[in-house]
DNA sequence: CGTATTCATTGACATCTGTCGATGGATTAC
DNA sequence: GTAATCCATCGACAGATGTCAATGAATACG
């Protein structure tokens, strides 16, 4: 039986050659570095960890704005980050907007880290 | 004598709760954010490749200074970045300085992207 | 309608970062 | 000892980044 790789086409999908697997090129040595880059602040980070941990796996941003002490444009402006990066989705339903993860987008990422 | 220093307290062995295990405080956040940081560069993600890949898993400035367009200065920066992140060690052998990837840092690192 | 709410975007600013060239210390080779 | 090699560090500089306050667009509510 052959094995089904689920595709997922976001940024993230793209740097999947392991960093233990051969000298990397620059080309996705760039890919991979602007991934990692966007997890490189601590700000986002919590965002990340909020909207993994919120119900439905979705959160808007007055839920985020209020437990992290800085201004709501700051915040949105760290979203577009997490979601330029392939990390996150963005939904509108209202005047509500909600983020969830990229399904798969982490452990993609987790597999280049691998040995 | 002087004392035995046995203890590696690194950012990379310090981050070890995974992003989606609930929200992460700030410190945790910033301690975690530090070595994605260091994993945010192109020119960072090569030199760990190209350790990782290179014989007995350690290489020295030299060899890593030629494969990369940048000026020797520049090398020694990055990869003095790399170890304060907790992701290489540095061994100094003659006039040589020797840098290999510390052992687990990188498993643990993904092990914080486990869904 | 008019007002309030939600949130992305803009402009401004201080700080951080990547890069280079130059310097200097340490070690090896002659 | 002198010269050459290896490499970390320093000073400088342009560009990127995180932050805020203010603005504006879209939607909901009266």
């Amino acid at each position: 039986m052959s094995a089904v790789l689920p595709v997922i086409d976001t940024a993230a999908s793209a740097c999947c050659s392991p960093i233990t697997g051969g000298v990397m090129d620059a080309d996705e040595a760039s890919t991979l570095a602007a991934t990692f880059k966007a997890m490189g602040d601590p700000t986002r980070l919590r965002l990340l960890s909020m909207v993994a941990a919120s119900d439905n796996g979705e959160a808007c941003v007055c839920d985020l704005n209020e437990l992290l002490d800085l201004s709501q444009g700051t915040v949105s402006h760290h979203l577009g980050q997490l979601v330029k990066a392939g990390l996150l989705t963005r939904t509108k339903r209202g005047t509500w907007s909600y983020y969830a993860l990229v399904p798969g987008a982490l452990p993609a990422l987790a597999d280049t880290l691998r040995v």
